[in-house]
DNA sequence: ACAAAAGTGTTGCTGGTACACCCATGT
DNA sequence: ACATGGGTGTACCAGCAACACTTTTGT
């Protein structure tokens, strides 16, 4: 077997550099809650092949551009946020996933606050469509989409990031149905309570709820201090 | 702001493909469990700027190649095994990350049994290193290599993974000292046997060790089928 | 008054942890 | 005989699940 008739990267000069041409892009997974649905920002592929069908926003790697400031650049231009969840989560290669040619695709996960940017979404091809809703897209989207998902699933069990989907203020009823919402099952309203106080996350802000019809919950905050300090002393995990 | 200025990759066709050269890598962080330590399987780095310098198995890209086949041609190529464990982790980007010019890698994370293949590995730069042992890589396979070892300690507790890194049968002294070495924690060995004889993992192979200075143990078998069914109905986690 | 959801405690069970002694093998 | 690790059981404690009634607000 010639193993060592392959050329190996770290042996690589520049010049060997594949004689084929390829392009990188960042697709974001962009995640939102609202009104009780977990929902993804979408684009109407302009593409021939995939007209009328839903795409991830996503854009070309500048040459001076690491992968994190890509997908951040494609959020800020497309949302007006700077500020968000924003992480990393596969990279999709197929040959033939880009009917123009050879594309590779980092796959990104943006949790963003519906409310704080709903307002700034000006291009008018962009939409928010609940996940469940959504049966098939353009190019892989739709196994980029249920990847992303699926990170999502573990990722809020193991580290605080679900309240990026939140306002910063919020009642224990929307924490509740956030986390329903997004792993699929129904939680015991007083055993969540008495889990989500014993973490310590929380802040009382000694705020209530307005504008509901029916008795009005207190409201919350995620005391990102307290977490701080404890993760650095033990895991800090939000299992169900 | 001009966010619709911006091409889209959706939009792209393929003339609009970058202009500038950059490359596609893979690069596998190969590790295996041998005489009681977490070992990483590593070549001495022929590159001028990192002369003498370790890092991991990787090659370019090909142009008919998706990641995944990539990645397992590298495995197959440099240790001659056909069947492992092998998962994207996560992708590489930094502009400066290689001297060469810019190099994009997907890390793979491939857990391998020693014994089954340490005679086919005929490259003889290649070295297992203590995992523990390795302070600096060549170019940020350090970062890579950390990386990856974060993700084996999810992945173990997640899904019976841990499997891979012994052999076909093993006692439960190898395998309690293999969840040791990767998480950094020691466990009680009475409890340890408890929980996981009730997980259903394990088959009793009705055979004992040989050769020990000490009485043997019973050797047991992962039992895939088993977690195949079990896994269907509800999550299996090994968490500790 | 009614509808809707907030707020609150207890009990039983399950699973984790801590812990000590005898046994089988090789030297 | 000694050293090394194998094999086993129990008691305590913490955390989880199941479960019902009263309270507050808006209509």
């Amino acid at each position: 077997m010639p193993a060592l008739a392959k050329p190996n990267i770290n042996t690589t000069p520049i010049e060997l550099m594949p004689d084929f041409q390829f392009a990188l892009s960042v697709d974001c997974v962009i995640l939102g809650y609202d009104e009780g649905v977990l929902k993804v920002l979408l684009i109407e592929s302009d593409l021939p092949a995939y007209k009328g069908q839903w795409s991830l926003l996503g854009d070309l790697l500048g040459p001076e551009e690491d992968l994190d400031s890509a997908s951040y650049r494609v959020l800020k231009e497309r949302t007006g946020l700077t500020d968000m969840f924003l992480e990393q989560v596969k990279t999709f290669g197929a040959v033939d996933r880009h009917p123009a040619g050879r594309v590779i695709t980092v796959a990104y996960l943006a949790l963003v606050n519906v409310k704080d940017h709903q307002l700034k979404i000006t291009d008018n091809a962009l939409h928010w469509h609940a996940v469940s809703d959504i049966k098939t897209m353009a190019f892989d989207h739709k196994l980029i989409l249920d990847t992303c998902v699926a990170a999502l699933q573990r990722k809020i069990q193991e580290e605080p990031v679900i309240f990026n989907l939140l306002e910063e203020k919020f009642s224990l009823r929307d924490l509740q149905h956030v986390f329903e919402q997004i792993l699929g099952v129904e939680f015991d309203r007083r055993n969540f309570r008495k889990k989500l106080f014993t973490t310590g996350l929380l802040t009382d802000e000694n705020e209530m709820e307005k504008q509901v019809r029916h008795r009005p919950g207190k409201l919350y905050s995620f005391n990102r201090k307290a977490y701080e300090q404890m993760k650095r002393k033990t895991f800090v995990g939000l299992q169900f």
